[in-house]
DNA sequence: TAGTAATCGAGACGGTACGTCTTGTCTTGGA
DNA sequence: TCCAAGACAAGACGTACCGTCTCGATTACTA
């Protein structure tokens, strides 16, 4: 029903060798960092054939993106109280922990390194913005969310951990400020009706 | 006087073999793109012995820092009229700009992104905040300017190139406005004086 | 049954890369010469990759040995008459001609040369004594040949040949003579039955 | 006036350098074998430029030749009693420690097996016979020596040590009978007068 | 229940870049 | 003019990984 392909015989995939491969690839990441990933180290440490993972998976950026940044909704999924001050600074702490903290933002920066370089990677997290739709989310509580608001919520936060500043002290008030005037000024938003 | 090492003997070394590399890391980014640069191709369009390359150079983003980042300065420098928001619009203008058309930008882009698997090259690009200083100059003349306000002026800017949106539809009057009443809320701007 | 190691999996080894290795030096040897050869120039002009070479080969020192010397065999075969005279010298001429004419020969002399200041190659060609072996199969047929009566053969037009005398004359009456009256002398020789 | 050159001016050559290098080329030897000295570390390990070592010697050979090879003289020189058979296994007791235990005798193997596929270290070489010359001293108390006698009671030695066997199974008494008798029945020899 | 077909792990294949090494030459300043 | 130092262009070293290609073995569906 769901097979794209008639399925006219043959064995079917191993879902056991997909596993494996999706955790090698979280461990591997962990354990040497994106750049030591090779092809090569991900099927000898899931103990899969070279063949299988090309099967399934042109480059480990897709490897990476289906094993480790999927989970990056839940990271940056926040509560929703109400105060949309408290929110938005809510929303600030979870990205920029989930962006140096987290294995999966660790992949997820990777794969936008990478994506600057390669056009294949590009299209590839362009299919979801994770971060957008995760601020997209929280702002949707309290306004109605645009890519522009977004942009001025996550924008500044990406900018300030991409170039390796500290965490601490990232102006998150005056992002907070930045979002709420544009939602306020916004025409058509819920708070100024 | 100049000379930091006391130059204890040996030839010096060769200054046509320093702007042969630097100019074959500047060709073959244009032409080939980052990805394919690799050192061996670099010392061979130089017409350079590879241990020459390796001599003065650990590794190509090094190269590329020297050979590109530079530049960046002057694509990045803007005149400043006086008018505030107009000052902020072409700024981004020419940000944006420089990181979507220009091959020093894309040498950036380059960079930001190995450095977020690399700490030789985070290393690298934390010793010069090339975008946080191009932002301060044109702040500086419109209030006092610090990393906070560079944040919110430039880091949607990047955000927005680098997951590949449209330059076009960049929200620059949100930005500008942001930055304004950050610069109008300060303590001690000039402004508010 | 003839399958010395259980086969347990993967692309069986090409005979195909074997076989072009192996003509490759043959044709390298004979062109260039032994200096002039190279692990890299021996897998290009084979068509092979390098790490098939490496693979199979540690040195070009065995593959040479595989490839050249036990062609040696057949050129240093020589028809027993049974005169003893007639044929130790018919020996000797073979032998010569084998070291200083024949392809097969040249690589015998160069790897006995790199034997002297590499211990890998020294312990390949003990594994096979290939000029005593020739001599003791014409010794054979004329008395009880043992290592002596070979060093006393061959010796000398080694020696000869190393320090690159005139093959033409090499005394070899005095050298058939010496053999002759060793094995006239050695108790339970044939001759002296 | 020994000057072959008219030495028109500049720095005279240094003696200090040359025995500095040849030095070097001796420990080296010891140290690190043949096969691992290289022109490089020859100059470094005598503190002298690496132009001073091309200046004077081509290559390494050559640089061993006058360095080693000379002393093999003195180590090959036997003192002759009188007794023939005596006298021939003392000198292929000498030889045999030359070509195996010897520093100067590695040497001396080096070279020969360079020379077997380098012709410039083949005419090195052959520039002086060390082993028959040394050979020939003995044997001219005893008859009258010639190429043919030396190479009966070399050749066998230096085959033997070549192939690596055992020294102390070299068929001595053998040698010493058939040089003996070579020299026996050789017309015009002082013995058979 | 035999045949067909796609899968699996294993590992060799031809390529090619890696970073290091040595080659023989060149270019300094000093003796 | 030589010397020590050391940079230069060239290119081989042995290793690693690339993505592809065989192998024998396994595992479903189909006839």
């Amino acid at each position: 029903m769901d097979e794209t392909q008639p399925r006219r015989g043959g064995r079917p995939r191993s879902e056991r060798a997909r596993e494996a491969v999706l955790n090698a690839v979280d461990d591997l990441l962990v354990e040497e960092g994106y750049a030591a990933m090779t092809m090569k180290g991900i099927a000898e440490r899931a103990g899969v054939g070279r063949q299988t993972v090309y099967r399934w998976w042109s480059t480990k950026a897709e490897i990476l993106w289906e094993a480790s940044v999927i989970d990056a909704r839940d990271e940056l999924a926040v509560p929703v109280s109400g105060d949309q001050v408290k929110d938005l600074n809510a929303y600030l702490v979870a990205l920029v922990a989930f962006l140096t903290r987290s294995p999966a933002g660790a992949a997820y920066r990777a794969l936008l390194g990478e994506a600057q370089h390669d056009t294949e990677v590009a299209a590839l997290i362009a299919t979801q913005d994770v971060l957008g739709d995760s601020a997209r989310r929280v702002l949707d509580a309290h306004g109605r969310a645009d890519a522009k608001a977004t942009a001025l919520l996550v924008g500044p936060a990406v900018y300030w951990t991409l170039i390796g500043k500290d965490p601490k002290s990232l102006p998150r008030a005056a992002i907070v400020d930045a979002v709420t005037a544009y939602l306020a000024a916004k025409p058509g938003s819920r708070r100024t009706q």
